[in-house]
DNA sequence: ATAGGTGTATTATATGATTAATACACAATA
DNA sequence: TATTGTGTATTAATCATATAATACACCTAT
């Protein structure tokens, strides 16, 4: 459980973020089991309060859901699971385009750039 | 002078950003005057601080040069100008590729998402 | 029953970044 | 010369975030 947190987002979205990414590519499944509060802000190295405002956010996200005494487990719900997946890559398409619209790029520029950059650790992963 | 800050980022690299899109797109040339620290604050409805801050962050990246008792200039650096629309457009690529890169997107899925939401308002500057 | 593990809530403090409030030196000009 | 407009510097205040310190209710298992 590696995440790299940067200065300038709060961490507890960078926390929920890196579930939202777990599920996006399936790594996490519906109804298991995620870890403890306490456990999450130990494995991170982070307040627990921190982690508990992650996971509060996330079930008000419908991400998660908890049961009496128990930590916390992903949702079972297909129509919210399959969304994440979705919701990063439109998020993050938006962020691109807008930033990218005020310096009037030909498409075919940008494609390009967008796919150099993509695959060009290919093999890394190949 | 219309600008719209967001929320997350602070003010005065937004005003920087602002800057470099104009330089970018060929809006501000080589030695032209740029407004006065209190003017650009006052057209901004923003603190001087932060105009300053801002523009003593372009002067220190080279973007602008200073006389006594004068208001700021582009800079006549061919070298400077001619690299800022390129920083602009990789450091959004970068931004792009690496927060959607943990999702694990087909590349020609990515690309046909930019090239949808990048088109989508041709319409209205055509 | 008691110790330890859940989630949850409240309040206080610390910290860092950002913005704001002032003041200063200088030059031009009315 | 006195006012106004430059850039610049220093210090204070603000603000969001993160952390910390506790406390509570609940359950399970020893």
């Amino acid at each position: 459980m590696n995440v790299n947190f940067n200065n300038r987002d709060p961490v507890y979205l960078q926390i929920v973020r890196y579930f939202k990414e777990k599920i996006a590519i399936g790594e996490l499944e519906p109804g298991e089991e995620i870890p403890s509060r306490r456990e999450l802000a130990n494995q991170m190295k982070v307040n627990p309060n921190t982690a508990q405002r992650a996971y509060k956010e996330m079930e008000e996200q419908g991400l998660i859901y908890t049961e009496k005494n128990h930590p916390s487990k992903i949702t079972t719900d297909q129509n919210i699971l399959g969304q994440v997946r979705n919701e990063l890559l439109v998020e993050a398409v938006d962020v691109f385009v807008t930033s990218v619209r005020s310096i009037n790029v030909p498409v075919e520029e940008l494609l390009d750039l967008v796919r150099v950059k993509y695959t060009a650790n290919d093999d890394k992963e190949a």
